[in-house]
Parts: C-alpha cells; structure tokens; sequence
DNA sequence: AAAACAAATACATATTCATGCTATTGCGGC
DNA sequence: GCCGCAATAGCATGAATATGTATTTGTTTT
C-alpha cells in the first residue's frame, strides 16, 4: 500500500485525485491539505511514501513547500504537480530535492504508474518536462564559449594562474624563464582583454576555458 | 509510419528489435547496422525519424556515432540504448544532444512507447536513468558547499575583487578607507584559507560563492 | 623566400599586493 | 558593565605584478 500526501489547493481537483487514488488497489491517501504551510509537521505525522504537490498554491508555494520539507526529510519521494512547464520552476524543483515533475493533464492511469515509478526510486517526468531537463543539461555542458585563441603555451600559463601560482612558481613548474611567464601574460591579457591576473581567473571561470 | 534507423552488434538482438518494430503498426525500420562508422552518410541515405543507438559496439562507439550524426543533423531524434546505467555515458550521451536513454532491458511495449514518444518531440528515460540525471542536476547546482563564515562586508569585497577591482577601486567603490579593505582581504584570505587574490577569486568560483 | 607568429629571454620602472602590528567605534550577548 | 567581534583606519616594508621595449630562434603560412 503505497501511502500518499496530498497539497493541493484547487478543491475540485483535490477531490479528484482522492478519488481516483483511494479507489485504487495498492494506492491510499493519507490526508490532503489546500496549502502546505504546515507541510514538514504534516509530514512527520502522517509519514507519506510519496507527495503530490502542486507548485502554485496560496501562502507557502510548492517550491518553498518542498525546501521545507527537505530540511526535516530527505527519504520521502516528492512530484510536483503543475499546469505550465515553465523551465524555472522545473529547474528550482529539480535543485532542491523534487523526484518527479508532472503536468496536471497527465491522463490519470499514467498518474498512478507515476507515483508508483516515484515510490520505487524512478524519476517519472511528463515527457515534455524531459525534454527541457535534456536541453538545460546540454546547454550547461557545452558552453565551450568564446575561442580568445590562446597559444597552447599559454593555456598552460593561464591554467596555473587559475591555481593560484606566482609568476616564480609558473616559470620553475614550466622551466622557463620569469621574464617569458611575463611576456605570456601580457599576451594572454591582451587576448582576453583583461589586465590583471584576478580578472583572467575569473574569466577563465566565466567562460569555462579551464 | 515512424522510419527507425538502427545500430546494434548484436545480431540476435538487432534482428529481435527488427521484428519487433516491423511487426507493429506504424513503424518501420529502414535500415540496421552492426557499426556506426558511416552513420552520418547512412543517416542522410535512409532519412530516419528515429535513431536506436547501442553504446558499447566495436569500432566507432554510440556516443562517438552520436556526435558524428549531429555534426550534420540536429534534427533526428535519437535513443541511446545500454545495458547499463553508468554516470559517465548518461553524461556524454546527453552533453552531445541525445534526446533518450534506455535501458536494453526495457520492455518491448515499452520501447514502442519510448520511440513513439521521442518522435513526437518527448525525452524518454528508463526510470533509473532520469533519477541519476536528476541527481546530477541538483549536485552540479547544490554546491553552496562550504561556509566560511564570511561577514556581509566580506562577502561584499569579495565580490569586487571577483570583478577585477584593485584595492583602490574597491575602496571608492564601497567608501572606505584602502587600508580597511586592506583588513577586510586579510580577514578573508584568512578565512578562505588562501594567500593572493586570484586563489581567492578561484576559490569563490569553484565553492559558487559568487 | 618573405612574412607572420609562437616561444623564449632580458631589463627597467611604477604600481599593486601581502603582511605585520596597532587602534577606535559601535553593537549584541551574557 | 564587560567581552567579543565586525567594521573602520593608519603605517611600514618587502614581494609580486603590470607594462613597455627589444632580441633570438624556430615553425607555419603565403
């Protein structure tokens, strides 16, 4: 019997899902709530195996709702439940702890093999949810950004920068001279367009060149 | 009818999921490869809608066949498919826009859903696959890692210092004296365990204090 | 073959940084 | 009322950095 935690403030669809949930085998609602302001004590009491909640409710929203109750529990399987995908929400969700992200017109017999995906470790997610999730990560990953067409030698030279060497210590890690660590430097400044070594650190960082 | 393109070693596998496929209503396998060392021309010649990729063949790999593929079509959707849910080929996979991943051991019914799903747009993901690609998302944006108990006016000259400020700019930038932005930096560098500005600058990157 | 560029080295100089030590003020906790 | 701490400020000194100019030696491109 998997039990289930309701948050949802719209009282038709609430009592829809009851419905639909407590009439099937192996599925049972715990309690249903219109808000979760109160969620992390609500869910110490009547300890869910998963939550349905809704993102945009009155008072404490769903997002804020899940923080709450992932600083009491982490073990509970929580799916969002929403009208729109809109990528920030999906997003804030995903960062904090969400198990699932499903649209609210997820026909109800797919909803059930859902929460039963949620209850056994899965990550269920309307497809369309998938996709953005796919597209964010690839997005983050490729950045490879501007091409400053460093030299190779003065990618090592920035590299160590970035680890926070003195131009002594970049000159015997890479047996030259001080004087050409300078002159690297200068060259690297000028490509990036920066003038001084903390500004090319963190453009190194911005634009993911280490 | 969805035209699948399909690259497996496998023989016996290959022809059960030719005869699966064929067998069903509305889809049709156009070709079937035992390698993808010629995708991208094979992929131009049969103009798929949907591509079953196998990770591990010999020769050319799934995830170097995917990146082949995209570098001359963005357009096909295509699945990877693997025995196993290991981190770093999800990561691959997805980096270099694979629009699903499954798992080998996914049910026939199944996989006509998924392939169904992913031509019209959708991510499908074997459950335990979208649970690690969750994971990583909320680790890669959850880092709020350490805390070094740095001081508002701390964490403020840090941040001008992330920006490439000298002393004296920060100094007139946030009205104090040069010598107390002098002591605002020792006390970071302190804190941060560091000694010169461009490791604080990384460590802020790195720990996503800024 | 000439031109362009990468890598290496050298010297000079002004500016900026890192570090040590000291000191005042104001605020919150005990 | 005393203590600790954040924020402010000053002074001194040696080390590191930024910038300009110049030369030599290979490699690659045209």
């Amino acid at each position: 019997m998997i039990k289930v935690l309701l948050y949802e403030d719209n009282p038709q669809l609430r009592e829809g899902l009851m419905m639909l949930i407590n009439g099937s085998d192996g599925f049972e609602v715990v309690a249903a709530f219109k808000n979760c302001d109160n969620a992390p004590d609500e869910v110490n009491i009547y300890q869910p195996d998963v939550i349905l909640m809704d993102i945009d409710m009155p008072g404490t929203n769903g997002i804020q709702g899940l923080k709450n109750i992932r600083e009491v529990n982490d073990k509970v399987k929580i799916l969002m439940l929403t009208v729109f995908d809109d990528n920030k929400n999906v997003f804030e969700a995903i960062k904090n702890g969400a198990n699932g992200y499903l649209l609210k017109k997820t026909p109800p017999g797919k909803l059930l093999d859902f929460i039963t995906e949620a209850n056994s470790g899965g990550a269920p997610m309307s497809s369309s949810i998938a996709t953005q999730v796919l597209r964010m990560f690839s997005d983050m990953n490729n950045t490879k950004g501007v091409d400053y067409a460093l030299s190779d030698r003065e990618k090592e030279v920035l590299q160590l920068l970035v680890n926070g060497y003195s131009y002594k210590m970049i000159a015997s890690e890479m047996f030259i001279a001080i004087d050409t660590v300078r002159s690297h430097i200068k060259k690297i400044y000028e490509k990036l367009h920066v003038n001084s070594k903390s500004e090319a650190v963190a453009k190194a960082f911005k634009d993911k060149l280490v």
